[in-house]
DNA sequence: TTCCTAAATAAGAATAAATACTATTTAAGA
DNA sequence: TCTTAAATAGTATTTATTCTTATTTAGGAA
């Protein structure tokens, strides 16, 4: 879903507000890159948001992207897609099911539910291209995970886990 | 879910049999290696197989557990989970919502569902761990895709693309 | 069974995404 | 304005994945 440019003001005022919440610096990097992922209704990788930006801000550096992106994952004001982790995991489980994701530790384990096997597409998806299978991805903290998150409560951006 | 030892002797039986059709051999290697994954409820990485593997068959390269995994893939064989790239995407709009992603180019799209942003979760993932979000995934062509796909339907794993 | 050959593999080099390091710059509070 | 911790640029490094090439092997033919 695209932003309006009011939106998109709207969402820069916001953010800047919840970055100095947050206590960290409201850099000219950090507005810019923030607002190249949220201007467009795409999902870029880093590397297209270091293109966008850098356009803007030359001196910008391929580092600053990634910890920045990292940084406002940790603050909770953007997400990322898809895995958790970067490496590629496999599944050789083709029946139609469904995963609970550890956000801490990455661990992932299939369930089953008809129910989410037969959801109905809405009319606005079908209109975006061939649907060819759906799935449910639930996320959240595996038990030994919220065991260990007793005081500190820090799930950043995993680095290792099962 | 956890397969018992006839269920996977079953599983070996019949990607024998998938292999002899697809007309690919059936080595040490790509049998090992489809067990690996096939015989654990855990989605592993390459490194993981890798390292699985490895004990039983002490001359497997890692070369071979990608190139063999890639084209398990391609056979429909095997999934991967999450992204189909493996960049990480960045996503910025933190309001509930759901994707749907194209298998050729990787092509991402927000849709909205109050049906789907209040799916009830079944009581054995709740046992799991403590749940956070849940999110849609539809997979499928985008229209652009879908158009380029007639005579060679080859969806192999994606290289490049928006 | 033995032979043949395209397909598959091992080993290691190469590439590309992501991260770490360090000297320099800057936001923002005093 | 001054100060300083936080943030950045630029570069080096690490790590996941892919590529290259010489060697091996599955499985069909004889
Ligand atoms: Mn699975
Ligand atoms: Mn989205
Ligand atoms: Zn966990
Ligand atoms: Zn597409």
């Amino acid at each position: 879903m695209e932003f309006e440019p009011e939106a998109l003001q709207t969402r820069m005022k916001h953010f800047k507000e919840q970055l100095r919440r947050a206590g960290v610096k409201a850099t000219h990097q950090r507005l810019e890159i923030f607002r190249e992922v949220a201007k467009s209704g795409d999902h870029p990788d880093a590397e297209g948001i270091y293109k966008g930006v850098h356009k803007r801000v030359p001196t910008l550096s391929l580092d600053t992207v990634y910890r920045t992106l990292w940084s406002l994952l940790d603050l909770g004001l953007i997400t990322t897609l898809g895995a958790t982790r970067r490496r590629v995991r496999f599944d050789a489980n083709m029946s139609s099911h469904h995963h609970f994701i550890c956000a801490k530790c990455g661990m992932t384990r299939d369930f089953y539910s008809k129910k989410f096997d037969t959801l109905e597409i809405p009319a606005a998806v079908k209109a975006l291209g061939i649907v060819e299978k759906t799935q449910v991805e639930v996320r959240g903290l595996c038990i030994s995970c919220s065991k260990e998150d007793n005081s500190k409560s820090n799930v950043s951006h995993i680095k290792e886990g099962k």
